[in-house]
DNA sequence: TATATTGTTGACTAATTAGTCTAGTATTGT
DNA sequence: ACAATACTAGACTAATTAGTCAACAATATA
């Protein structure tokens, strides 16, 4: 019973937009108000803090992406086949940003933990959650790649860490740079960790 | 002639460790000046903006640190031992920050890049020249190292690239998990990507 | 339809912030 | 010594910010 709103939901879809365009620390609580249409009043309504609204956002935002890694990462494609359309993916978006606001906006977990990591515990603590849910698909990927010999890495784990590193690493230097193509050795990079030479690469 | 004071310089250095130890965003020119026990009329003496002393600061920064890049990346040194040393020196470093200060800081110009890019142009501009230097550094090792057949590295300034990426990302990495132990994997990491193995990795 | 409940509004306070300005102090070269 | 210069102090304004509150509006359900 009562009344009904979407309030919530454009706050938090707001808080996510202006970080990730801007920055935690340049994205205040007005403009947040600002860009969902909602006034200061119903924003203490929902919720209690920047940091408050940023970590709920972060939590529902990647529930509504789980389903679509969950696809990528499926089983029933080859493992390898599976990190090479992530990377793809990954491209695409970057571009299709860059195309529709100007900016290649990189990683907004990176981003922003690597901001608030010494000052947000809670924030940070829900970023490295989300971070290793990611992991854990490339590192699935990794083992299966191993077990059908298409790879040799009996560490699956540290090989997943590398490749987060590095792709999260290329994210922000293309953020950085606002240059999206520098995506484009992501996959080269990558199957090079994985002891793929050129070779080897074109052949899979 | 005149009065003399290293006032210009306490604000430099103020800055950048605020900047570093928490972010731009929660750095106000208050906690500079107060970091530095200087007052404001004399920050806008020497600066006219947070971003001029930024900007400033790290081309200061970096000037002080090229003559001990210059030896590590010496000529004089096998081209794969200095990448080695490189890595044993950013860990050694953030080990040492976080026994210090409780806190792996990571690689101050990517945290500060990612934060303000897209809102601080001369920033911006100032960061990625500067990481254009390091990124020389590597080149210039991998091309050695390719010329006396330690690696098969035809095009250097693509590896150095993803070293760059893989470095940063795992300095990253480091900062948010606040574990500097993180970076042990840094040059099995690197020489995965320069294509030499496990066995060959032992053998250099 | 009554009403309990959910959500909205905007004015308000208090704190923090960037940036200015004037009057001053110390020091150096002459 | 004495000026010209380099730097300092700190009070001031105006804008922005976080956060509060009490009165109000819409609506689901009994």
């Amino acid at each position: 019973m009562g009344r009904v709103s979407d309030a919530r939901q454009r706050l938090m879809d707001a808080v996510l937009k202006l970080i990730w365009t801007g920055s935690y620390g340049s994205t205040t609580i007005d403009s947040i108000c600002d860009q969902a249409g909602v006034r200061k009043g119903s924003f203490y309504y929902f919720f209690k803090s920047k940091a408050d609204v940023a970590v709920t956002a972060l939590e529902s935002d990647w529930q509504g992406r789980r389903a679509q890694l969950d696809e990528l990462f499926s089983a029933t494609v080859p493992p390898l086949e599976r990190i090479r359309q992530f990377c793809e993916f990954a491209y695409r978006k970057q571009t299709a940003l860059k195309r529709e606001c100007g900016c290649v906006l990189g990683c907004p977990l990176y981003t922003l933990g690597s901001e608030i990591c010494t000052q947000e515990q809670t924030l940070r603590a829900k970023i490295q959650e989300i971070l290793g849910y990611y992991r854990k698909y490339v590192e699935s990927a990794i083992r299966d790649a191993h077990a059908e010999h298409s790879i040799d890495a009996p560490d699956a784990a540290e090989k997943a860490r590398m490749i987060q590193a590095y792709y999260e690493g290329l994210l922000t230097q293309a953020r950085i740079q606002n240059d999206a193509e520098v995506l484009r050795e992501l996959p080269r990079g990558i199957f090079a960790m994985l002891g793929l030479g050129q070779a080897e690469q074109l052949a899979a």
